[in-house]
DNA sequence: CCATAGGTCGCATAGCTATTCAAATGCGCG
DNA sequence: CGCGCATTTGAATAGCTATGCGACCTATGG
């Protein structure tokens, strides 16, 4: 059709031929075997660079049986495309694929919400060493379909979501709700109140809620948990259970979102009633996404550090350290204007 | 260590033989092939899940010549990790993966700041049919240097920068510019101000200021460029030249700013000057991502299809249509609460 | 001067599938 | 009953690299 379109690739052979060499020497030279003179090896990347050679990785990892990929499966909402993947979601894989190019692995994407093929079966299919798997959060269906094949082989890492004797990767929710709750207690808060929920597919939500109301408690605060309606948008869900505290007429002066979305429909609520942020009700949210920079204020956040999360999760699931294995990811407070 | 790990894994030889058939009539029953009866067909389907059967990729996509697979790079700012990724690039790359899944294409995904690595030679080590590349902007390095190797013959695909003779898709900047200046004189503005730049490394920067100039002028209507600064941060670009606006104490009651973050900036400066949005002066960014839903008012911009996104630049890439070709995605408008 | 060891390199092959080509089978029709 | 044709299958091979093992050469020590 249009260029050539080399019409049969440069192969190790040719560079061969061209250096005065075999092709296994090209092979070494290429792959910085040791059993290979400084001289042979010279005359070989000069021949390859001239004949504009690269390796074929097909027929490299059919030899050697490996392939140097993680392959990363995206969650998505059950209808949704593209636009619907969660913020953190999009976060955490730029952490991934940051971590995998330390070790330099290859990173394949799939954003799947289809049931039928979540699992894409990549590393049966050797095209990957690895499963890492994200946003279980997004979709019901999803979750429940891991939760069946918990009993795979494959070495697979969730972010997020304890499921029986596999390996997963979360923030440290404890230490972060721990950070809320002494951050408003600090600000001199009396009434605390927690959205979120302890039944949630999203465990982590529970272990947030938890260790909010407990070092609430230690701390002799009042707190109290203020569960949001299963199903529907997040955003959504922070402004309704935040309407119904307002509704009851409940005191309240600081409130802890289980994570940031949440934590946008809090404020709209808040908004709504006239209520001002921070000066009657001080809000913490979780996750540090960026957009919690850009609401009026700045939205406080609990930030995991996604460069190490992606570094645990790649870890995981190319079986460095033990398994199964749990990890907790650092988090830290962004104290904003919200607080 | 752990499992056995397969010892040997199963190939289509191990199928062929239980269900009695030769390893072609395996291979060409799993592919789909007309030749074969439908009785044999269903003898190796039964084989193959017995034994847990799935294709060696490493070893079809030797033989068959091609990998059913896109690599994209995301540029990424010099020093920046995975968090400095900018959330347009992420939410481009979902459309990309949806529109690739779409063709039943994988998609290699690569954060890369060091100029060396930049073009990872995926197409030549037969890792991938083309490559997509984007968030160019991020990088002035790294435009320089596909710049430079424009001329390679690698079916590649950019995101928004015109580059000689290549395959580029971007937003439709004039319609979207156009949009904009329409709907701010509708709104009543009649001092306009663009907050954007002509010489930007982002071309497309451009194409939005002459477009909402002109159209402005079409209309009757006074409008002007604001120049951003280079270098920095886009937010603080914004802040700056707003800043610049007020200090002069030039009239404005409409503005336009040619990306949205570029637009947080604006509102930054914008309260800082106690000047209120909508009633002193009309907003409008570009992009539509998420993220412009949350700011105090909402900000009005122009979105992309970014489904659309994805697939022009995976048909650019695979060579659906002419070449080189230039191909603008359709954008709409996103009314707002700060206009 | 020979034996040995160490350092380099080539031969042959494995790794698994898709495809070409020929062979076998079954069927209709003269 | 024989022949041609369509349908279905098998044998052989290509696709390209990495690696086990043997071969070779040179230097070294005895």
């Amino acid at each position: 059709m249009d260029a050539p379109r080399r019409p049969g690739r440069v192969t190790s052979f040719e560079v061969a031929e061209r250096a005065g060499v075999s092709q296994p020497t090209v092979s070494r030279a290429l792959s910085g075997s040791s059993m290979i003179s400084e001289a042979t090896r010279e005359k070989v990347l000069v021949a390859a660079k001239e004949l504009g050679y690269f390796v074929d990785e097909r027929a490299a990892r059919l030899r050697r049986g490996h392939t140097g990929t993680l392959a990363t499966v995206v969650i998505c909402k059950p209808g949704g495309g593209a636009r619907d993947v969660n913020p953190f979601s999009y976060a955490l894989l730029g952490g991934i694929c940051a971590a995998a190019a330390e070790r330099g692995l290859e990173v394949l994407v799939s954003l799947q919400s289809d049931e039928d093929k979540l699992f894409g079966h990549f590393v049966e299919r050797g095209q990957a060493e690895g499963l890492i798997v994200i946003g279980t959060t997004a979709n019901r269906a999803a979750w429940d379909y891991f939760r069946k094949i918990g009993e795979t082989t494959e070495p697979v890492a969730y972010w997020g979501s304890p499921l029986g004797d596999l390996d997963w990767v979360s923030s440290d929710n404890e230490m972060g709700a721990r950070l809320a709750a002494e951050h408003l207690v600090e600000q001199g808060c009396k009434e605390l109140v927690c959205v979120g929920s302890r039944t949630s597919v999203q465990r982590q939500f529970a272990e947030r809620v938890d260790a909010f109301l407990t070092r609430a408690g230690e701390l002799g605060v009042e707190a109290r948990l203020a569960e949001i309606e299963p199903g529907g948008e997040r955003r959504e869900q922070g402004r309704m259970a935040t309407e119904a505290i307002l509704a009851n007429g409940e005191p309240c002066d600081g409130i802890f979102a289980v994570c940031d979305a949440l934590a946008f429909g809090v404020m709209d609520a808040l908004q709504d009633a006239g209520s001002s942020i921070p000066e009657n009700v001080r809000l913490v949210g979780f996750d540090g996404i960026p957009a919690s920079e850009l609401t009026t204020p700045p939205l406080t956040t609990i930030e995991p550090d996604l460069d190490q999360a992606g570094r645990l999760l790649v870890e995981a699931v190319t079986g460095e350290g033990p398994h199964p294995s749990v990890r907790r990811v650092p988090v830290r407070l962004l104290a904003r204007g919200s607080t």
